[in-house]
DNA sequence: ACCTGAACACCGTTCAAGT
DNA sequence: ACCTGAACACCGTTCAAGT
C-alpha cells in the first residue's frame, strides 16, 4: 500500500468529528507555521485548532509529519504554476515566470521557507509524488527553452530547486523585503545562454 | 567601552586556568558546530572541552553567544580572502575568486552554514566590526570591476552576502557534494555585464 | 473510535556548594 | 575567582482515563 492509498483509506474511514478535527489541526498548523516558522509549539497549534494536544498527535505522529503535510500542499501549488507557465508562448518567459511565480508562492510562508532550506531534516519521503508531478511540466518548459536557445544549453530541471532554495534563503534572511527580487534577477541573468 | 575592548580586558584579567578553559570550550564548540551544526548540546560541548557545564556558561552566557563567537572568527577569514583577492590583477578574476574562495571557506562548517542562512536569529551585534573589515576590500574589488566593465554596472557589495547565503543553502541541502559549484557558476554568469 | 491533559524525556540555563 | 553538577524551565511526545 503506497502512502497516498493509506492516507485516502484513512480519510474514508474517519469518523465525521475526527475528520473535522484533523482538518482543523492541519489548518491551524499551516497558518502558524506560515506566520512564525517551524518554531511554533505543538500546544499552540492544538489550542489554535480548539483541540487537546493528544488529538494533534492522534492525527499526526510528530511535528515533522505536520510539516511534511504542509510542504505537500505547497508543492501542489508549484505544479499548478508550472502547468500555467507551460502555456506561455515565449520560451524564455515561461522559464522566468516559472521561477518568479514559484518565488511569490513561497514569499508569505516562513515555515515553508525553512523547510525548503532543509533546516530541520524534513521527511521528504511522503512527497515523492508531488515532486514528480512538478518535475514533468518543469522539464518540458526547460527543454523547450534550451532548444529555442533562450537559456544556457546546460540548464536542467535540477537547477530549479537549487536556485529556489537560494532565493528562499534571501527571503528568510530579509523577510518582508523585496531583496529576493534582486537575487532572482541575478539568477535569471545567469540562466541566459552564455 | 566597545565589545572588543571589553573582550580584550576580560582576556587580560582572566586567571590562567580560566583562560585555558575558555579557549578549550570555544575550540570544542567550533569543532562540534562545524561537524554537526547548531544542534549540538551544551553538555556535549562541555564534556568535549573537559569542563563542567557551569564553566561553559561562565564564559559564554548562552549557546547563541558561542555561535556568535564562532561566526566572528569565520568572518575574519572572509576578510583575509578579500584582501588577497584584491591583489589579483584581472578585475573579473578578483570578483570570481572572492566568491569562490569564500564559498570554499564555508564548505566544511555546517554550523556556520546554518548561521549564514539565519536559521537561529544570531546575535549579529558583536560582529559589526568584522563585517565592516570585510566590506572595505570587497567594495574596492567590486568598484574596480564595475569601472572595468567586468561585471554588471549595478553590482554592489550588498549582493555578496545575499549570493553567498544562496550558495550556502545549496551546500547545506546537499552536504559533501559539489552541487554548490554549479550554483556558484550560475551566479557568476549572472554577474557578468548585461 | 476518538478525545483529553497530566506526566515523562530531553536539553538549555541557573545557582548553591565546593576549591 | 573560578569550577561543578544537581535542579529548574520549557517543549515535544506518550498514555491512562474519560466519552
Amino acid at each position: 500500500m503506497t502512502p497516498s492509498e493509506q492516507k485516502e483509506q484513512t480519510e474514508r474511514t474517519l469518523r465525521a468529528d475526527a475528520r473535522r478535527n484533523r482538518e482543523r489541526v492541519f489548518e491551524a498548523a499551516r497558518e502558524l507555521f506560515a506566520r512564525d516558522g517551524e518554531g511554533v509549539q505543538m500546544e499552540e497549534i492544538a489550542s489554535h485548532a480548539g483541540v487537546g494536544i493528544g488529538t494533534v498527535y492522534r492525527h499526526f505522529p510528530t511535528k515533522g509529519a505536520l510539516l511534511t503535510e504542509m510542504v505537500r500542499t505547497r508543492f501542489q501549488r508549484f505544479t499548478e504554476i508550472a502547468l500555467a507557465a507551460e502555456q506561455i508562448e515565449d520560451p524564455w518567459e515561461a522559464v522566468a515566470t516559472l521561477l518568479t511565480e514559484s518565488s511569490v508562492a513561497v514569499e508569505g510562508d516562513a515555515g515553508f521557507q525553512m523547510a525548503m532550506m532543509g533546516v530541520e531534516d524534513l521527511e521528504w519521503e511522503g512527497i515523492e509524488q508531488e515532486k514528480a508531478a512538478f518535475a514533468a511540466p518543469a522539464e518540458r518548459i526547460i527543454e523547450r527553452a534550451v532548444e529555442a536557445g533562450a537559456v544556457r544549453s546546460d540548464m536542467s530541471v535540477d537547477d530549479i530547486p537549487m536556485l529556489m532554495c537560494g532565493i528562499t534563503s534571501t527571503m528568510y534572511f530579509a523577510p518582508g523585503g523585496a531583496e529576493w527580487r534582486r537575487h532572482l534577477d541575478l539568477v535569471l541573468a545567469g540562466l541566459r545562454p552564455g
